[in-house]
DNA sequence: AAATTGCACAACCGCTTCTGA
DNA sequence: CTCAGAAGCGGTTGTGCAATT
């Protein structure tokens, strides 16, 4: 549009004439945007940002807050109830980020949209078809969400025998509440010395990661080693494929799904009406999964195995 | 050990939508 | 109703780090 152009062009003489910053933010931007936000709270971010002192666009103060400095995001590696939810909802409702994250209580539209395009982009591309194929969404649906499925159950069971009485809240609560997280998260060294006691406790106490761009994420884990399913590293892919494909596991697949969505609906009551367990269960298998299109001779099951094997032995997916 | 490649993620950009005067 | 400014959204880019060659 013109006007955002005009309106861009303006802001763009401003940072080329020098009054305004863009690129990473310092330590010593997030900590005034953070006690700015603290004593007068959000909104109005162009003013907010003079306001604060802060020689950034409305819009970049806007997009620091939003998908860093806010208290409540959450941190750490996308669970599987998160892959499962976002292979989920994506399915319905394609590259709608900002509606997909909220479904994901503490999690960005950035993150998810980062996520889709780091890790689902490229097993689409290691399998060789578009990501928005319906072989794709297939494979997506009666492959990984399965497993996820499995995985979580496993992982249920393997934590309530782990967990400490302290940890075992209600499954709303595992889904969103993670170990990595200390109780008493607080402010990473640098900002305390920085800020020098000025920062506000309360509203960010979550906040435990670096803050510079480029930064890496944090290397905490959701659920550790010790938490992971025993999958057996030789199990032969087509054998699992075929039962993972049995109807009976789609279906409970399904219903795990449903239920996921069930209960981030009683977190964040919302407007998910989805019906996809509604949907008939098709005949299971190769040919009606649609997949013969990758010549299933030739599928390369362990690609499968290999994404799977990111998803449950890379930190960031464990 | 150095160079290259790939990955993950923060930040930016351009455009659309919303809101209030 | 119109218009201007603000906010939001999705796509893209830049960069630091880790893995690989």
């Amino acid at each position: 549009m013109d006007m955002a152009h005009e309106r861009d062009s303006s802001s763009e003489e401003e940072v080329m004439a020098g009054d305004l910053r863009r690129g990473p933010w310092t330590v010593e931007e997030d900590i005034l945007l953070v006690n700015y936000i603290a004593a007068h709270g959000e909104g109005r971010w162009n003013s907010l940002a003079r306001s604060a002192g802060l020689k950034r666009t409305g819009k970049s103060c806007r997009l620091r807050w939003l998908n860093y400095l806010r208290p409540d995001l959450r941190r750490g590696s996308i669970t599987p109830q998160e892959q499962l939810l976002i292979l989920e909802l994506h399915s319905r409702w394609g590259n709608r980020w900002s509606k997909i994250a909220q479904h994901l209580p503490g999690r960005t539209d950035n993150e998810i949209k980062n996520y889709w395009r780091t890790r689902v982009q490229k097993h689409a591309k290691q399998l060789k078809c578009d990501v928005n194929s319906q072989q794709f969404k297939d494979v997506m649906r009666y492959l990984w969400m399965p497993r996820l499925v499995e995985r979580i159950q496993a992982e249920a069971v393997q934590t309530a025998a782990d967990t400490p009485l302290s940890w075992q809240h209600g499954a709303d609560d595992a889904l969103y509440e993670s170990p990595e997280l200390p109780v008493d998260a607080c402010w990473p060294a640098e900002y305390a010395a920085v800020a020098g006691g000025q920062l506000p406790n309360a509203s960010v106490a979550e906040l435990s990661s670096t803050t510079t761009a480029g930064s890496s994420s944090p290397s905490t884990t959701d659920s550790g080693a010790g938490a992971q399913p025993s999958w057996p590293a030789a199990v032969d892919g087509a054998e699992w494929f075929t039962t993972a494909c049995d109807a009976s596991s789609a279906a409970a697949t399904m219903c795990d799904t449903d239920q996921l969505i069930q209960q981030q609906q009683q977190q964040a009551p919302s407007q998910l009406a989805g019906a996809w367990t509604s949907e008939p269960l098709p005949s299971l298998g190769f040919p009606e999964l649609g997949v013969a299109d990758f010549e299933i001779g030739s599928l390369d099951v362990d690609s499968i195995w290999s994404m799977d094997d990111l998803w449950y032995t890379q930190p960031q997916f464990v």
